[in-house]
DNA sequence: GATGCTTACTGAACCGGGTAAGTCCTCATA
DNA sequence: TATGAGGACTTACCCGGTTCAGTAAGCATC
């Protein structure tokens, strides 16, 4: 089946290639009933565009790139990214734009994919996953001048405009919630260390304690995956002095949390309150169901998505601040025991 | 920053672009001396070719599309799709495949999707997902000659290739293990009816339940979310004749079914048996853990994707069987109390 | 030394759009 | 009636690769 071109359309209509052109695109030159008549012809013979010629003279792609730096293993198993692509595509789509994944495992590989993209022109722009302490991507994207947004921030972005929510509130809210209801001893089991949004949770959780003059505040480091969540939970309640609370950053973890108390006959939330980052339909499905910081990531995704189609249409990178993830308490907190 | 093109290393090498472009695709017609002379200039300034002019001359654009048809919500939850993609994408990035992904909400526009990329070349060719009892995809895409592999079958796939697992013979074990449990009366939570596989399995239940004298086969039909996995489980439960063994058609509502066995009071697996299909790390988080029917999905995308890129390279199509799903016993099923 | 055959290139057309510059009309105005 | 302005197109070239049809040089053969 013989795709249509602007010069079959041109053809058709007895007119030249560049009024068809003129036509399709909304631009002066051709009057009002041609440019009727050349429309109505593209519809009639269902006519799109070819990408890579309009990509090869208007050098954009009309595609935008997203690279995920995670093992497969942890990434099938987050809801986090599954919602963030669809509501990136959402946005994406609303204005015809292509999104090209690729899953990377090292930095550096995902550091030359973009090298590769930009090179190939195979991108109109970047979204950044999972902004690290010292970030290399950031000057590199610069360098390149690849238009790119963060999502995550609001500091250590360089010059790149970003996305951020702010993830200290949320957890202090967490932590004074958990301090009214009574507790003392309060853990933590974070995510990746080298993410700047572990680094920023865990300072505003040491900060949160000490101000509430609560026991030293226990942060276990794990990688996201419910087997680390697990392996970090059977430590901190086999310490003497086991936490009546912990905060999990990520809902997976929360719930391999959940059955490892189980597991060691512990009640929750009697015995053991737990609240999860990150509120996917998970939390609601166990019993009991996760206390929860909920907010909406395909929203978070399709702000972000916007504001990178903003860059690519020029507009200055801006540093926008999305919606605090909101406490949502559910069955899994309550006061400590005894 | 100017992106360099073969006229640059051209100019450089004091050669014409032609020969630059056999020294680049190992083409005949340069010396050996000349081509690594390009080939050093080419690494030297950082060459990669523009995609677009080559997708434009070359007809090829280098890029796999992927439409997924889910509502955003129980796309999040899914690992399943994530472990798709994952594995999808790792055998298309070894051969430098991009992956276009767009995520729609009905057929409809799912086909839209598919004319749309096949008219403007953005593709070139697609993975099919969830096949349908009478999909209208298969003869769209045959019309359009687009080059494309379906994720399922073996039946109902035109001239497509395919890759599919015996959904079959997994059921017909689950239900044979369950009733040397001596389990007599098992329901089953169904995905979406309209799927053809959702179909193979029913009558694979059916049919197993009878040959085994079994009590009459109760499936409810669901949409594969939590929501409803848990409706269908909590109606399932509150049946005066109620089942002791339940099969889920995926985990997510394997998960859902053992919060509300929980919430009910009965326990898993003394009063209650649960079987997951799909086995995602989740189902070893939970307390306890759940038996399930286990498959490297990974693997089965990496499949399809290398069958796919067989087709476009105009290999002939062909039916490709993957594994059998390997019924994995854990925690959640015994046999039955009383 | 004319003929043929390789080898190693060059030049130009081509893919399918976008777009600046040029041409031809028509109509209003001096 | 000449002049100018604007509208409606056409022409021609550009983007950056691929590829086909030359072409010139080198070598062997008779």
């Amino acid at each position: 089946m013989k795709r249509p071109t602007i010069a079959d359309i041109a053809r058709r209509a007895g007119v030249s290639k560049g009024a068809v052109s003129y036509a399709l695109n909304g631009q002066p030159g051709v009057s009002e009933a041609t440019r009727r008549r050349i429309l109505a012809i593209a519809e009639e013979i269902g006519f799109n565009p070819n990408s890579a010629a309009r990509a090869l003279s208007g050098s954009m792609s009309n595609a935008v790139g997203l690279a995920l730096c995670r093992p497969a293993r942890t990434l099938g198993m987050e809801p986090f990214f599954m919602e963030l692509i669809s509501g990136v595509e959402g946005e994406l789509a609303a204005r015809s734009y292509a999104l090209t994944l690729q899953v990377v495992t090292t930095v550096t590989d995902e550091i030359a994919v973009y090298r590769r993209w930009w090179g190939e022109r195979r991108v109109d722009g970047v979204l950044i996953c999972d902004l690290r302490v010292d970030d290399e991507r950031i000057e590199v994207l610069e360098k390149l001048q690849l238009p790119a947004v963060v999502i995550g921030g609001p500091d250590g972005t360089g010059s790149l405009g970003n996305v951020w929510s702010d993830e200290s509130a949320a957890l202090v809210e967490t932590v004074e919630y958990l301090a009214a209801l009574g507790h003392r001893r309060i853990a933590r089991v974070a995510g990746l260390p080298e993410l700047r949004h572990t680094e920023i949770r865990s300072q505003a959780f040491e900060g949160a304690c000490r101000r509430m003059g609560l026991a030293e505040a226990t942060t276990v480091s794990s990688d996201y995956s419910g087997e680390e969540g697990a392996r970090a939970t059977r430590r901190l309640l086999s310490s003497p002095e086991r936490p009546t609370a912990v905060i999990y950053d990520n809902d997976v973890m929360a719930i391999a949390g959940l059955g490892v108390a189980q597991e060691m006959g512990l009640s929750v939330p009697a015995e053991l309150s737990i609240v999860a980052w990150d509120d996917s339909p998970l939390c609601r499905l166990v019993h009991p169901a996760l206390t929860a910081l909920s907010r909406d990531i395909p929203a978070y995704g399709a702000l972000a998505a916007q504001r990178l189609l903003g860059v690519i249409g020029n507009e200055p990178p801006e540093s926008h601040q999305d919606e605090t993830a909101r406490l949502t308490p559910r069955g899994s907190t309550a006061p400590p025991g005894r």
